[in-house]
RNA sequence: GCCGCAUUCGUCUAGAGGCCCAGGACACCGCCCUCUCAAGGCGGAGAUCAUCGGUUCGAAUCCGAUAUGCGGUACCA
């Protein structure tokens, strides 16, 4: 049997982590197992559904470098597959036949019952400690009452017979699971008095339709199985098997929610981190390889991924980790890679620099490319770029006399030792300025005037660039340049004197 | 309430009856490197394997109960 799954989102928000490493774990083992991977968009929540939110979902899919086989149109790209559409909207048709089907085979029934008086049916059976289920008032109605309700005016819901006795499965991940169809809440509703089909119908439906083999999705459905199951063989059609996967939790514990974790993948993605870094992270929450490797590429992952290998219990989102793994993956990059996604958040930082009244530099690919030895192993995020780098491309510190002078240094000694280095820097000269050569003689005017060298540097550092940490200072002041390093100096000595 | 699932260092996890008085990684601490910050190297601390019972010569691993957490229980998905 050939393996096809599926992803399912509903496009009611932007691409959610956890849909995100279950479409992961859907896609890699539909690679290791040399299937399909599909894309299904589940709309039926008219009201909260949004075209943005499509787009976002499959723009971040391809950000994180996942693709499908079988999936619905978007903008111009076309629907691909043989079992669409793959837009549920766009399958009513086929749900309404199905409910056809089973209401003729009375798989299934109308039921008349109004809202408030299910209400009213689950508080009676809650104050009597009963678990809510459906009573099951319109189960056998004669054709009488059934025209009687109808003439009356009354929209009915569709409903499927649950019956009694045991479900059980086998979950790829969880094992034996039984559940008594006692706990299921009585025949379920597949078809809403306006006529829309509701998600556990839709889902079986299409699944079916799709010849989907294998269902991997978030343990919250893990207690909805049965339903899909006796959905499935009311249809006559082949049950797929299922991996329910565990969740991914927010730091207390609880299923990650936008309340107190950022959820969104485009957030992660505006952060700076990498899709290499981002996609090992999500394959770790979850799964091991059982080795101690845990640096993982796409490619590699797919060559290792297994479903049973999967974790039960749930995992607490790790940024720290993320950030780590992102850092690994940065490291490994080209130069010509990593520049051309450092640039567009340098800009963005400079672009708030110069909002924020200061002349900035335009920031070029060649700029940034040779900054690169420098800051790589600085940068666990790209957004990481412009605080490192920024004072390059401003005309003007914005510094204060406090600020410049190291810590066990006075303002006097500051002002002396910048206009030691500065005196130092000049006898070098512009053609000789490069990092070898000013290293040896700062180092030895510190020793004639018994300043330690780190101190006179760190003077240096931030009269240069405003900060107490920055990459290497030699190299540092090549990248600013002779002139400007002068002109800094210059302006830092000024505002001591000023002091 | 009822049903289900889960529970190994703070976090992600390895572990499939003896190799485990539990291994790795992140974070943390220390040392080395060092002009700051990183990166890197080395080392440290950190888990009575939720608890209690049972099975077994032997249990983190199998069984049961309890506890805790989470999920489901919608004319949401």
């Amino acid at each position: 049997m050939s393996v096809r799954v599926r992803l399912a989102p509903s496009p009611t928000g932007p691409l959610h982590i956890g849909t995100a490493r279950t479409a992961l774990y859907n896609y890699l083992f539909a690679k290791r197992m040399g299937g399909t991977f599909i894309l299904r968009l589940e709309d039926t929540d008219e009201a909260r559904s949004t075209l943005d939110f499509e787009r976002d979902i499959l723009d971040q899919m391809h950000w994180l470098g996942m693709d499908w086989d079988e999936g619905p149109e978007l903008g111009d790209q076309p629907a691909k597959g043989p079992y669409g559409p793959y837009r549920q909207m766009q399958r009513l048709e086929r749900y309404r036949e199905v409910a056809e089907q089973l209401l003729a085979q009375d798989k299934a029934y109308y039921c008349y019952c109004a809202p408030e008086q299910l209400d009213a049916d689950r508080k009676a059976q809650e104050a009597a400690h009963q678990p809510p289920h459906y009573v099951a008032r319109c189960a056998h109605l004669t054709g009488a009452e059934r025209a009687a309700n109808q003439a009356n005016g009354l929209k009915p819901v569709i409903r499927f017979r649950v019956g009694e006795g045991v479900v059980a499965f086998d979950d790829i991940i969880r094992g034996h699971v039984e559940i008594d169809k006692k706990a299921l809440g009585g025949d379920l509703i597949i078809v809403r008095s306006n006529g829309t089909p509701l998600y556990h119908f839709t889902v079986c439906v299409d699944d079916a339709d799709m010849k989907i083999s294998h269902v991997i999705r978030g343990e919250d459905h893990l207690s909805n199985t049965p339903k899909h199951i006796l959905l499935f063989r009311a249809m006559d059609a082949d049950l797929p098997q299922f991996a329910h996967l565990p969740l991914i939790l927010n730091p207390d514990r609880t299923k990650m929610s936008k309340r107190k974790s950022q959820t969104a993948v485009a957030d992660y993605r505006a952060q700076g981190y990498i899709p290499e870094g981002f996609v090992n992270f999500l394959a770790l929450l979850g799964w091991a390889s059982g080795t101690e490797e845990e640096i993982f590429s796409m490619g590699e992952l797919s060559q290792r991924f297994e479903l049973d290998h999967v974790h039960q219990g749930g995992a607490v989102f790790d940024r720290e980790r993320l950030e780590w793994l992102n850092g690994q993956w940065i490291r490994k990059l080209s130069d010509e890679d990593l520049v051309e996604r450092l640039v567009p958040f340098l800009v963005a930082d400079l672009r708030t620099l110069e909002s924020g009244g200061a002349n900035v530099r335009g920031a070029s690919v060649e700029s940034v490319r040779a900054l690169l030895p420098m800051i790589r192993e600085r940068l666990p995020t790209l957004a990481a770029v412009g605080p490192l780098v920024d004072f390059l491309f401003v005309d003007e510190l914005i510094l204060d006399a406090v600020m410049l002078v190291p810590k066990r240094w006075d303002a006097a000694t500051t002002l002396d030792a910048l206009t030691a280095a500065r005196h130092v820097i000049a006898g070098v000269g512009e053609v000789s300025f490069e990092a070898d050569e000013l290293e040896a003689p700062l180092r030895q005017v510190a020793e004639e005037r018994a300043w330690k060298p780190g101190d006179l540097f760190m003077a240096l550092r931030i009269a240069v660039t405003g900060k107490t940490a920055t990459p290497p200072l030699f190299d540092t002041l090549v990248a600013l340049g002779y002139e400007r390093t002068l002109e800094r100096i210059d302006a830092a000595r000024a505002l001591l004197e000023d002091a």
